[in-house]
DNA sequence: TATAATACCTTGTAATGCTAGGTATATTGC
DNA sequence: GCAATATACCTAGCATTACAAGGTATTATA
């Protein structure tokens, strides 16, 4: 048999977890991997390491985001932080535009009269 | 250099789509695979045909879909008409759960003050 | 007799979330 | 002192799928 369907919530994913890591990092303005990773479960968005930190590491190779190391003040594993760069700025307004596009098309199949 | 982010669109899609083909055919019932095409089209949904058939066909073979051909009354290509099995309603449910959730906690980024 | 529209299908490619592993540093409990 | 846990990052390989680009068959139109 082929999946049943179990990994509908994977496939649908792939782009959407681009736009939550972004508009996260616009709002906290830097952020790093482990922090991500935490912010977003707290709003319940599953986001695994194996997937954020290959995500992030295209993303910085793609001039979207600009990546930092930072040594913590005292103690502890170096963090890199991730911030936007201008073309990371505008790639996601276009995301949050195409985004709620998508979700506006969807609610238009349930409508019939107006 | 990558891909610049051209295919974003590509990424987010998967999944999506088979949520807005299973609500058309919720709608209306039943749906042939053109037809699917022309109203996603009419919705601001681009599906190509590489992509809505084997779709179909995988939905098929998990029985998510039935499927059954009808000769035109009169003349033309016959038709294979979709419909929503009894599992295939149940994960269409789910679905839209999982999405409405999504969109939600998307939302949920931009809050900062309530 | 082309051309276009309807209607379906298939092969191959590119891309990516996740599993399952790994490394390194610091803290806590026994 | 030493095992376990938490923090913090990384990678190889697998499974999956949207799309491009091709195909077949039928009917209507120019």
């Amino acid at each position: 048999m082929a999946m049943s369907y179990k990994n509908w919530a994977t496939q649908i994913k792939k782009g959407y977890l681009e736009l939550c890591v972004l508009s996260l990092i616009e709002q906290h303005n830097k952020l790093y991997g482990f922090q991500l990773i935490k912010l977003l479960e707290e709003l319940g968005i599953t986001m695994k390491e194996g997937t954020l930190y290959p995500l992030m590491n295209r993303m910085t190779t793609d001039k979207v985001l600009l990546a930092k190391w930072e040594i913590k003040e005292i103690k502890g594993h170096p963090r890199k932080f991730y911030s936007l760069s201008k073309s990371g700025l505008k790639l996601l307004q276009e995301m949050k535009e195409e985004y709620q596009n998508m979700y506006d098309n969807y609610l238009k199949i349930g409508e019939r009269n107006e």
